[in-house]
DNA sequence: ATAATAGTGTCTGTCAGACAATATCGT
DNA sequence: ACGATATTGTCTGACAGACACTATTAT
């Protein structure tokens, strides 16, 4: 069982050993997290009885520094010695947003040699889901500025999209064109994404945060079929009408509403709340059922 | 378009920024690649008319030195400054096994602060999985030996499983109990599990590797119901009851023949060999078709 | 004769997409 | 009257689990 007696080939025990151990003095690459942080907002309507479509939105910052300043980015920082990926991720959410108890997952680590001009940067990204409240986001030090952008992919034919970042009010558009290659591993082949900046976009994406943003987004498309995670993108309490265009902006395609309410049906339920915000009949208030948040 | 011009708030241009940076003294993890490389090898049965089980292993190395000193553990190593992470794995993999051209893809990455006790470790999981030939995989420097362990994990109740490593040749079996424990995270709840090793169990796996088998055992159960990537543990011609014992052993429960075939039926296609492998009617081999492999 | 492959067909239930029809409500 | 919610119902085809049955083959 323990191996505290046991010496290695310089005659050393485990503690001897760890004691004496000196870390090597070649270069280390520096670690990060990176924040995916997403969200939804009504795109209100001036018509008060059209209903409002939702928006899916992601928390950028502008760079204050060399490289890529002025440019948007990713939130997110430095891991410290002390804490692990996980911490330092609800760290950088917490600082970013001010909110906790959010769903969180780790979506991949990217580590390309020259992805940061500066030096090696290894970088594993996080991705947030929060309700749709009023957030006020806070820039940090690193940035000049903070906001939403409104995120959409949408597909342009044979293995070609566009990636779309909007924010009007900082007037700043962004697109990508993302062309989807295949190559053979073994009996499978997996399929490797291309990124080409649009003409009209006057700013890029720092680093190869798009290629982060994609993945996050195509992991959100997958998983919101299987599980639940799209409950976190709106408030506890929500009407079919909410949740429904949540899928559909996900998804980039219109769903039929009561093929989709019979989808829902096993992992919603009614409440007694009713929804007077626009000027017709009231939409009842539906909440996740208490069992079904545990399914996946 | 370009930010050449730019100055930051030290009146640097990118170029003169980049030029004068240093990276901070402060310290920095080591940042490694963990190999979980699987394969199935026949159980070969002594009746000449039964046929051979197949079993779902995983690549191991003894470990030569502090810390873990003796105990198995996923081979792996440091990341190179001027390589990515992708190419890490596929060297390490190369090494180890001396393959190319397999299915590979990442699972995770793990940064406890404690996980190597001698210094802060990022590692970064990536799961291979290799045709089912007699292969012979080479011990590193790091290693004192190398063997290809059976792996299984069981279900034994509410929330319980065993995770087990066993190698009759080199008179090793490791045992683990994993429990699973549900938190909320939002309004979706996640599980996290415990392990804990069993009292029969004379070792244990070097560092947090248990954590990682596990979860690349989940991430094949899942994979193979909606992907082809099972078809990367068997060779390029396989027979049906082959394949259908690879299911069998990875999601851990017997399939009926038929209903198992019919689903295949997309995925696969007739060839005309046969095998002659056993005393009874000879199997048709199959192979995947070409289409299928593109999908997922 | 044995033990396995390779296939047929059948029965059942579920589920998803599509859409029709209706009642209700607020302005 | 309008525009939206909320709900029931119908029709279809696909699919999945389960199992029975047959024909074939090598030793």
């Amino acid at each position: 069982m323990s191996n505290k007696h046991l010496l290695n080939k310089d005659g050393l025990t485990e503690d001897e050993f760890l004691k004496n151990y000196k870390p090597g003095d070649y270069e280390r690459p520096s670690v990060t997290v990176d924040m995916l942080i997403f969200t939804t907002v009504d795109k209100v309507s001036d018509n008060i009885k059209k209903l409002n479509e939702k928006e899916l939105k992601i928390l950028l910052i502008k760079r204050k520094d060399h490289p890529y300043i002025g440019k948007w980015a990713l939130p997110g920082g430095f891991v410290d010695m002390h804490e692990s990926l996980d911490e330092a991720a609800y760290r950088e959410l917490k600082e970013e947003t001010n909110i906790e108890n959010v769903y969180m997952e780790q979506l991949a680590t990217f580590g390309t040699p020259k992805r940061d001009p500066r030096m090696r940067v290894i970088s594993t990204a996080y991705m947030a889901l929060v309700p749709s409240n009023n957030l006020n986001p806070i820039a940090g030090d690193d940035a000049d500025d903070v906001a939403w952008f409104t995120v959409s992919k949408t597909n342009i034919g044979e293995n070609k999209s566009i990636l779309r970042l909007e924010n009007e009010e900082k007037n700043a558009v962004i697109e990508y064109e993302i062309s989807e290659k295949h190559c053979k591993k073994g009996f499978s082949t997996v399929s490797t994404s291309e990124y080409r900046l649009l003409e009209s976009s006057p700013d890029a994406i720092a680093f190869d945060h798009y290629e982060e943003i994609d993945m996050a987004l195509e992991r959100l498309k997958n998983k919101i079929e299987y599980t639940s995670i799209a409950f976190n993108l709106v408030r506890e309490y929500f009407t079919i009408a909410e949740i429904q265009t949540v899928y559909e902006t996900i998804l980039g395609r219109k769903l039929h509403r009561m093929d989709f309410m019979r989808k829902m049906k096993n992992k919603i339920e009614q409440t007694d709340l009713l929804c007077y915000e626009k000027a017709h009949r009231p939409a009842k208030y539906y909440k996740l059922k208490d069992d079904w948040a545990s399914v996946f």
